[in-house]
DNA sequence: GTCGTGTCGATTGTCAGACAATTGGCACTG
DNA sequence: CAGTGCCAATTGTCTGACAATCGACACGAC
């Protein structure tokens, strides 16, 4: 953990897009969020602003509102005085956040439901033949990536950039759960195609009823998993 | 608007009771964050950090926090390299806004309903009592006070840290919108005050069908009220 | 007159260095 | 072993600085 984020201010050619070049402070933020949801900083681990600083050869300032942004993520707690702590995992948080989870899920599939027409949902289609073959493939970070797509075009499908925030700041979390729970689901891309296919689906037949009970099922085994993960790291 | 944040650090006789004394970068978020609420900043309004630290008497860095603050509250928009604005209130975008809180606050009644036990109700029938009280005596601000209190209690009960924080990142902003409402709707308290009874009474009873229709009913009404007052503002 | 283009001031993004306040741990004492 | 006081480490905040970028304005071309 001694990398030194190359700081080339307007570099067109540094092949990030146009994108207004995130800022530094953004960047640091997602070098620390990469750490905390591989698992290379633990729970309850402390992320001192000064040592993070100097091993990125970044002002203690830009650190700051890098811990910030992890905070809004629920990624780390910051307490006055004290610092910042990677946020503990426990069976409790897991569940809190899950709840949370398949309550905005929900809307969001039954209103993308009842809104599409024409072909919005096109891209869903297609996604589903793409994670079909990624799934064949067994190319699990092409999967995972597929799946964040398909949140992403929902949620663009939608146009409310308040449901859009509160899940890009959740979305670092499910996934830092995830990781739990797919080291002791071998089935999980499986589980995950089918589970996206019948999304999918029952989103064509406009069926909410459908709906509901596919992403409660579906997550309610996820956070069994991860649960279980869980309870197996501890003893 | 050229206030100077007394910055006693550990004075306890602030007043401020035993409270971690709030950093300097929040009471500067709460300081703006009133401005906002309270329409003295409007929409789309600049909030430049040099002007603000020189107003407040503090530093740039602390103002840059509170800014960061206020963009997680939704109460400001930070463009990179162009600095803080003021986040627009459009028909759209309060329709967003109402969509996402009719959902979480319908998740979290009907989860009360589903959990309480014993005497958990019993601050949600005092709080009633209370707002009785505050209607008769026609106090608004400790009206707007209790109904606060009222989702407090309920968060209280669930437990659960990622709906908490992600309602009070939105509690700001339907604060603002609800402002704009109560400027056309003299009536709002008594509607207020037999919403919250029904909902407890509906708890009461672990009627969820009841709660479902009740937020959606009122929260509806809520919205109209706003759009209504925005185009009355805009004309 | 409208449309590019160059210049300039204002503002943001980031850095370095500084200092007081607070925390947590450690040694010391009873 | 509990209580006390001290010290190093870290955070919170400030100041001052500078490059990069933005917005506006003036200027010149068509």
């Amino acid at each position: 953990m001694s990398d030194d984020l190359t700081r080339t201010p307007g570099s067109l050619l540094g092949g990030e897009r146009f994108e207004p070049r995130r800022s530094l402070a953004e960047q640091i933020a997602k070098h620390l969020e990469d750490l905390i949801v591989r698992g290379v900083l633990r729970s309850r681990e402390r992320v001192q602003e000064q040592r993070v600083a100097r091993e990125l050869g970044v002002s203690r300032g830009s650190v700051r509102e890098a811990l910030l942004i992890l905070e809004t993520r629920h990624l780390i707690e910051i307490l006055p005085r004290r610092g910042a702590m990677v946020t503990d995992l426990t069976e409790h948080s897991v569940n809190s956040l899950y709840e949370v989870i398949v309550t905005l899920y929900t809307f969001m599939a039954k209103k993308v439901a009842q809104v599409w027409q024409e072909d919005d949902l096109q891209p869903f289609l297609e996604l589903s033949a793409q994670m079909r073959c990624e799934v064949e493939a067994a190319d699990q970070p092409a999967f995972f990536s597929s799946t964040f797509e398909f949140g992403q075009s929902a949620i663009e499908l939608l146009k409310n950039p308040y449901l859009e925030e509160i899940l890009r700041d959740l979305a670092p979390m499910a996934l830092r759960t995830r990781f739990f729970a797919d080291t002791i689901n071998r089935n999980a891309m499986v589980e995950g195609l089918e589970f996206y296919d019948s999304l999918v689906d029952a989103a064509l037949h406009r069926d909410l009823v459908a709906i509901e009970r596919l992403i409660h099922e579906y997550y309610a085994r996820q956070q069994r998993l991860v649960i279980q993960a869980l309870q197996a790291q501890a003893a």
